[in-house]
DNA sequence: TTACAAATCGTAATCATTTCGATTGCGCGG
DNA sequence: CCGCGCAATCGAAATGATTACGATTTGTAA
């Protein structure tokens, strides 16, 4: 998803252009990888040093509800990045030391029989971890 | 795995059966299912009211790394389990209202043809989330 | 420009987890 | 059976991520 789109969704939702939102945005669009809350925080306060994780976390909530971001848990901290094909149900090789991601298009869901009469499916996590090839690289 | 096994793994490494590494394998023996480490707390102050923190993750991260019980995150929290049947490989499927889990023997990696050249792939997750017949029926 | 609600700030509270010095107790040798 | 050494535990405080809240600022629409 590009800037464009996800100011649409916010304009459609009725949420404020804010400078902070703006920055957060923008941030993630540059960094195509998996985040935390404090790079976030990092960044921002490279130029408005008064930004209060209050703010931080309450519009990375916000975005990833709307289908701006997507989240994941990573260990044992939320990591954010902007949701790569909004509408296309896919899943992600995410290299353990810099965050970046890799598509895998193919869902385990429609593969594998699961078969579980009586239960119900709600959600599912399939995520490949490893080292990317920059990272091995250097 | 049982009482017996874990207690055989514990004496291969020369820990000592102290009361508190008792009671904790005996908690999770009896509750198949994905326990926090305050679940472990809440049930061992029944009986001891003078258990520390230090204890209980010490020794949940140390039955981990021997393979006694298996961990993961859910909603934010570490969730510890008896390790079903060590060395089969498996996945599960979770309750995300009371931790039970059910297995799933098929893995995704086995039927996906996942094409990373250059990645290096260290370790996968695949977890199936929902509501068990239990909890749908209460 | 004004008004109002949304958004933010600054900071404190909360929650899970980790850490540490002092103390206890398991298991071995005598 | 006793005592020693070290693993294990205790008690409590520190840490780190996240959430909460009253006071203030800011975006937007009239």
């Amino acid at each position: 998803m590009n800037l464009k789109e996800a100011w649409q969704i916010l304009q459609k939702n009725e949420l404020k252009r804010t400078k902070n939102r703006e920055v957060i945005l923008e941030f993630f669009a540059d960094n195509d990888r998996y985040l935390t809350a404090s790079d976030v925080k990092d960044f921002i306060e490279e130029n408005n040093p008064n930004i209060s994780f209050d703010t931080i976390y309450r519009n990375l909530s916000t975005f990833t509800e709307l289908g701006i971001l997507e989240e994941t848990e990573l260990t044992g901290e939320r990591h954010f990045r902007m949701h790569c094909d909004p509408g296309v149900h896919h899943h992600h090789f995410i290299c353990t030391l810099c965050g970046i991601t890799k598509n895998i298009p193919q869902c385990p869901m429609d593969l594998l029989s699961i078969n579980l009469p009586n239960y119900e499916i709600e959600a599912h996590k399939f995520e490949v971890y490893g080292k990317c090839p920059g990272c091995i690289a250097s």
